[in-house]
RNA sequence: GGCCCCGUCGUCUAGAGGCCUAGGACACGGCCCUUUCAAGGCCGCGACACGGGUUCGAAUCCCGUCGGGGUCACCA
C-alpha cells in the first residue's frame, strides 16, 4: 500500500503573495492527494536569488495556511539550501559528458536571438565546438559560465492525464538548457527535476505553460535515472478581458494611477517624498514595465495617490482574505475554474470536494475569472454558516484590516453585527456599514449629500420628522428593536407619515449617511443614550449651516 | 512567426453518437417582498465558432477555416 500511494506537491516560488492560479494548482494537487489517500508536498523553489524574498515566503505559507491547505511534510524543502546535491549531480553530468560549460554571457545570447528574430529566423541555440586550449583560456581568464545539459536529439513524448496522450515534441525542437546558472545556482529545471524524485512525488499538476518544459524535464530524469512521475497540465486563469492573470496586474493599476497623477503636472520627488521612499526608487520602479514595488511601498504610493485597496483588482489569495471572503468559498469556487465533479454539481464543502475531486472532471480549455458568481458564493455561504464559523472568519478579516474599529469589538458584538448585516456578500461589507456603531458619538461624520437629501430638502421635512420622531424615542422605556418598531410605527401613523419619512432621517442622523443595517436594530446595539445624542447633535449641526 | 494546446449561453460549466426542441450556476431583465443598502421568492432572456465530411442519426467522430491561449530566458 505505502508503495502505491500517490504524492503530490506544490512548488510555489517567493516572489510575493499566493495568486489565485497558485492558489488552484495547489487546491487541485492537495485534492488529488486527499482524493486517493496519498500526501501533498510543499517546497520553496528559491532558486532566484534576486526574486525570492523570505518574506515573501512567510506570505505564501500564510496563504495557503489560512486557505486551509495544510502539507504534509513538517520540514519545508528550500531549493536554494540544496545546491551541493545539485552540484554533485551537475558534476556528475559532466564527467558523462552529458553536461558541459558554455560561456556566453547573457549579452550575447541575446544578441543572436535578435539577429535571428530580424532575419525571421527562428533562433536556435548551437552547441559550441571550444577548443581544450580555448576552455583553459576561459577557465584562467576567470570567465563566467553556465552549465548546460546536453540535449540527447530524439523525440519526447508524454501523456498528460489533462490534455491527453503524446504530448510533446519531435527531434530537433529540444534544445541545450542552462541546468546551472553562472552564480552557481540550479535553474528550475534542474531542481525541479531533482526534488520531485527525491521526494518521490509521482503525480505533478501545474499550469499549462510548464506543458513544453516537461520534454526538458523528461530528457533530465532519463539522464539521471529517475522515473516519470504522472503528469497533468492545468488550464490557465485569465482575466475577465481575456488578458492573462498576473501578480503584475495590482502593479499594473497602480502604475497606471501613478500615471495619472504624475500627468496632472505633479513631481515624481514629490510622491517619493510623501510616499517615504528613497530617492530614485520611482524612477527606476516608472522605467522598468517590468519591476514592481513591494507591497508596503505600493500601499504607502497608493495613500499618497489616493488609491484604496478596494481599486486594486483581486488576484492574490491575501486580496481576498482582505475583503472579506471566506477561504472555503473561494476555493470552492476555484475548483470549479477547470474542474467539474459533473452534472449539476456546483456547491461544495472542503470535504465534498475532496470526495468527489477526480483527475479526469478536470478541462482542457482555459477560463476566466469572473468574481460575480465568487460573490453570490461567499453571500450564500455567509448567510447559511454558523455563527461559529463566521467569528473567526471575522477576526482573520479584521487582523487584515487594523484600521477598522471594529477591531475594537467583543465577540458578542461581533456577533451582532454580522446578524444585523445578515445579506452581506463579503466581510468587509458587513464591517464598512457597521463602523459607526463602534465610533464615539462626536465622530460620526455626517456625509452632506446624505443630509441634503434626507434632512433638508422639502423645505426641512426630514429635520422636522427627525426632531419630533425624538420625543417619542425619548419615551421608550424598554430599549429593543421591537418596541422601538413598535414606538416609531405609532408615530407614523400618528402623523400619517411612511415609515421611510422617519426611518431614513433617524438613519442619517446616527450613522451619517444612508445606507446601514436595519435601522430598529442598529439603535438598539447603539443604546438609548447614545441615539439620541447622536440625534441631538445631528440637529445641532443642521442648525449651523 | 515556428511549434504546441484549446473552442457549448455574457461568464463558469453539464454533455463521452440517439435520453438535447442542449441541463445547471452566476450575471442580466421583469414582477413580488421591503424602513436604507442588501438578502430572499417567482418568471424570463440566452450557447453547441464557421464550412465540409462520416453516419439512419453529431454539440459529441474526421478534415479545413477562423478565433483564443501557451511557449520559444542564466524566471519559475
Amino acid at each position: 500500500m505505502p508503495d502505491s500511494t500517490i504524492v503530490t506537491r506544490f512548488a510555489p516560488s517567493p516572489t510575493g503573495y499566493l495568486h489565485v492560479g497558485g492558489a488552484r494548482t495547489a487546491l487541485f494537487s492537495w485534492l488529488l492527494a486527499r482524493h486517493m489517500g496519498g500526501k501533498f508536498l510543499l517546497r520553496i523553489e528559491d532558486t532566484d536569488l534576486a526574486r525570492s524574498t523570505e518574506q515573501a515566503c512567510t506570505q505564501l505559507l500564510e496563504d495557503l495556511r489560512w486557505l486551509g491547505l495544510h502539507w504534509d511534510n513538517p520540514q519545508l524543502v528550500y531549493q536554494s539550501r540544496r545546491t551541493e546535491i545539485y552540484n554533485k549531480l551537475i558534476d556528475e553530468l559532466i564527467a558523462r559528458g552529458q553536461a558541459y560549460r558554455a560561456y556566453e554571457t547573457s549579452e550575447e545570447l541575446d544578441r543572436q536571438r535578435q539577429i535571428a528574430s530580424r532575419s525571421k529566423r527562428q533562433y536556435r541555440y548551437a552547441r559550441p565546438k571550444l577548443a581544450d586550449e580555448q576552455i583553459r583560456q576561459y577557465e584562467a581568464d576567470g570567465r563566467p559560465h553556465v552549465v548546460r545539459f546536453a540535449v540527447p536529439v530524439k523525440e519526447y513524448r508524454f501523456d498528460d492525464v489533462v490534455l491527453g496522450p503524446n504530448q510533446g515534441y519531435g527531434p530537433g525542437e529540444a534544445q541545450d538548457f542552462v541546468i546551472r546558472k553562472s552564480d552557481g545556482m540550479p535553474t528550475y529545471h534542474f531542481a525541479v527535476v531533482v526534488d520531485d524524485a527525491d521526494m518521490g512525488v509521482t503525480h505533478i499538476l501545474r499550469g499549462q505553460e510548464h506543458l513544453l518544459n516537461t520534454c526538458n524535464h523528461i530528457a533530465l530524469q532519463e539522464a539521471l535515472g529517475y522515473p516519470r512521475p504522472t503528469y497533468g497540465h492545468l488550464p490557465i486563469i485569465m482575466n475577465l478581458d481575456g488578458s492573462k492573470m498576473s501578480k503584475r496586474d495590482r502593479d499594473k493599476k497602480i502604475r497606471h494611477s501613478v500615471g495619472l497623477w504624475l500627468k496632472q503636472g505633479r513631481k515624481v520627488e514629490l510622491l517619493e517624498e510623501q510616499a517615504k521612499l528613497p530617492q530614485g526608487r520611482l524612477a527606476q520602479w516608472l522605467a522598468a514595465d517590468t519591476s514592481q514595488l513591494d507591497l508596503p511601498e505600493q500601499a504607502r504610493v497608493m495613500e499618497v495617490i489616493g488609491l484604496t485597496r478596494g481599486d486594486l483588482p483581486e488576484i492574490l489569495v491575501h486580496d481576498f482574505k482582505e475583503n472579506g471572503y471566506l477561504p472555503e468559498v473561494l476555493l470552492n469556487f476555484l475548483s470549479l475554474l477547470g474542474w467539474s465533479p459533473g452534472g449539476d454539481r456546483e456547491r461544495m464543502s472542503m470535504d465534498e470536494m475532496v470526495h468527489l475531486f477526480a483527475i479526469d472532471g478536470i478541462g482542457k480549455s482555459n477560463s476566466k475569472f469572473a468574481r460575480d458568481k465568487l460573490l453570490a458564493f461567499n453571500t450564500e455561504a455567509c448567510a447559511a454558516a454558523p455563527m461559529s464559523r463566521l467569528i473567526p472568519a471575522f477576526r482573520e478579516y479584521l487582523s487584515v484590516n487594523p484600521e477598522s474599529p471594529l477591531n475594537g469589538a467583543d465577540d458578542a458584538q461581533l456577533q451582532r453585527v454580522l446578524k444585523m448585516n445578515h445579506g452581506f456578500h463579503i466581510l468587509r461589507e458587513a464591517d464598512e456599514k457597521s463602523r459607526f456603531l463602534f465610533v464615539a458619538d462626536a465622530e460620526v461624520e455626517y456625509q452632506s449629500d446624505a443630509i441634503e437629501k434626507v434632512l433638508k430638502k422639502n423645505e426641512g421635512q426630514g429635520l422636522g420628522a427627525l426632531r419630533d420622531v425624538r420625543q417619542a424615542l425619548t419615551g421608550v422605556e424598554t430599549w429593543n428593536a421591537a418596541h422601538l418598531e413598535q414606538a416609531v410605527k405609532g408615530f407614523c401613523e400618528q402623523r400619517q407619515l411612511g415609515l421611510g419619512k422617519v426611518a431614513q432621517p433617524i438613519r442619517v442622523a446616527v450613522s451619517g449617511t444612508t445606507v446601514s443595517p436595519p435601522i430598529f436594530e442598529t439603535l438598539e446595539f447603539l443604546g438609548k443614550t447614545r441615539t439620541l445624542a447622536r440625534i441631538e447633535r445631528c440637529l445641532e449641526e443642521c442648525a449651523k449651516g
